[in-house]
DNA sequence: CGCCTTCGTGTTCTCGGTAACATTCACGGA
DNA sequence: TCCGTGAATGTTACCGAGAACACGAAGGCG
């Protein structure tokens, strides 16, 4: 290596040096077979010497792919969209692509076609949606779309590639949890209902209260923070009929516990709290929050293999499940009676 | 627009339509002065029609800018990186560039020099790191780089374009809130000194607390874990002299309140706790966290700008310092003696 | 021994833009 | 009238790769 050449060496002058023509190089840089193995060590070291790197944007422009995969995060903030970013760039990477992220912002003009739009212009090879609201959904449904198209969401959609998060599992988990505990009224502090994994959790929900028999009582609708659940429990005058309550997410359990606490209530004493995520502080609450852990890692594994899979028109699965855990810490608790 | 076209139009489809030559349908499209209103309309209704969108990859064949800015984020959990990366993604992404981010995970094997290497093949047009340890700075400034290179980070650098946290004023705001409450025997729970932000706020601390005359006393080197913070204060066996500690993150600091809480000592009365953050759920806690907010809207603004400004060869400061800002919350109290 | 493969490699074109230079035309001053 | 000038536009080359096709040499087969 270490040539004092000022600018990027080109295939060009790589061939040159190798004594061959371009066109070898390139085959020696894609792995072509029938490359004479004296040639092919001529080129490398040519390649060596110049410390030559490929052009990605030229050869973007020759194959008509960039290796890129757009992805488009609503909520940028919150631990789980952040995860999978993060997952999936790492997966990404490991296959030779690389990621462009859009965050929708809340007050952010940007619409999700429009960020669709930039992506395209940009020529990513695929997109894949984090946990987006179901109006976006409907929006991009609309949409004609000319690569894959991958969507992290609740349940399976026939117009595109899903990767979900198990949330009925999950949420069966809970209720079972606190069923097992002796809880036989629970409230779910869900999250906005346009969130189609809010949405998930709250049928979940629903459907496993009733397999059980136990009270139906009309949700909460929270909007995923923890000021809303602090100033719904800080509202309560009196402790209230139900014995646990479940949120959807981390944030709102915390806000619940903290505005329980101002109130004067424990948990889990007076009242069992559970969330939903396993964001690492959820074990440093006091109390520590039980909640349901989602393995991120293998959500953006399944993401990228699934993409990779559609781009290079193999056959593949249209909806990957990631599995679910139950965490048990201290903010759920047996109810009152049963002690 | 809406035809029916297969593939994607080019830009000598549309000059055909208009009646014009490619190229000066490409002056239309940046801008050029000197083409006839006439004309301009032409174009532009041919673009309309075949709903044109310009190939940015062979663009940026041509004009040697991807319009691309790659961004290295180590620790990519964390509440700062993660909200200076999406900082970063709106600012660039209103100036007409996009971001390309990775990782460096813990137990990834990627070393800096790699996911340099990685952005520049790729083609970006600036290299931005977020809060670098010292020992992948001191590896950057090895490496010889051909874009603009910023870091996000405590103090200035010489080698690199810096934006910096102005550690040291918000430092300053902690230890003079607690002076200010009465506390004066604080400990301070540093990050791992191999960060550089860990590094600026202990030595800040240091030179705030000598200051004021008060006592000298060894830091507890932390990993930014809660765990880690927990672990320290369950294992105390007795309340200890100081009367107040600094944690250099939230995560930390909640940490200890929960060791603390364990362990049957209470905050803020037994002891003052204080953060570094102000992360969202800061002010849930039991009890909420006094802590340091820092503006990462601004800092992603001032990344942005910066770069903009070294790629087209303007003339910039090459620091910028991001204020910094003490909410002050129930974690802090005056200390037992003064009450 | 001649023909047809296959191997190994080179030539030329293409991807979709921009840059540099050429050309045409109208207009104004000498 | 002629020429210079600048506006408006066209032509050609180029960015750095890969694709398609061409071509010569070696080897197998009838």
């Amino acid at each position: 290596m270490a040539n004092v050449g000022s600018d990027k060496p080109n295939i060009r002058q790589v061939a040159t040096i190798a004594g061959v023509s371009h066109m070898t190089v390139s085959r020696v840089l894609n792995d072509h077979p029938n490359i004479k193995p004296d040639t092919r060590r001529r080129v490398l070291e040519a390649i060596e010497e110049l410390d030559y790197r490929p052009n990605l944007v030229a050869r973007a422009l020759a194959t008509q792919r960039t290796r890129r995969i757009g992805v488009i995060v609503e909520s940028a903030v919150a631990h789980g969209p952040t995860s999978i970013l993060r997952a999936v760039e790492l997966s990404a990477r490991a296959a030779g692509y690389s990621v462009t992220p859009i965050a929708l912002h809340e007050g952010d003009a940007l619409s999700p076609q429009e960020a669709v739009d930039n992506l395209m212009t940009q020529g990513v090879d695929a997109l894949c949606v984090i946990a987006p609201r179901s109006s976006s959904v409907a929006a991009l449904r609309r949409v004609a779309i000319s690569v894959p198209m991958l969507v992290v969401k609740a349940d399976a959609d026939p117009t595109f590639l899903t990767v979900s998060i198990d949330q009925h599992a999950g949420t069966t988990l809970v209720v079972d949890h606190l069923v097992a505990l002796g809880h036989r009224d629970i409230l779910h502090m869900s999250g906005p209902l346009d969130w189609l994994d809010a949405r998930a959790r709250e049928r979940a929900f629903h459907s496993r209260a009733k397999s059980w028999g136990i009270r139906e009582r009309p949700i909460v609708v929270g909007d995923w923070s923890a000021d809303f659940a602090y100033d719904f429990a800080k509202g309560l005058t009196r402790l209230p009929d139900y014995t646990a309550i479940f949120a959807a997410n981390d944030d709102m359990a915390i806000g619940l516990i903290h505005g329980l606490h101002d109130n004067g209530f424990d948990v889990p004493t007076d009242l069992s709290v559970v969330g939903f995520d396993d964001i690492p502080l959820a074990r440093h609450f006091v109390p520590p929050l039980t909640t349901v852990r989602q393995d991120f890692g293998s959500l953006g594994a399944s993401v990228v293999e699934m993409l990779r899979a559609a781009i290079e028109g193999r056959d593949i699965p249209t909806l990957t499940r990631i599995p679910t855990e139950l965490v048990a810490r201290a903010s759920s608790a047996a109810p009152r009676e049963v002690r």
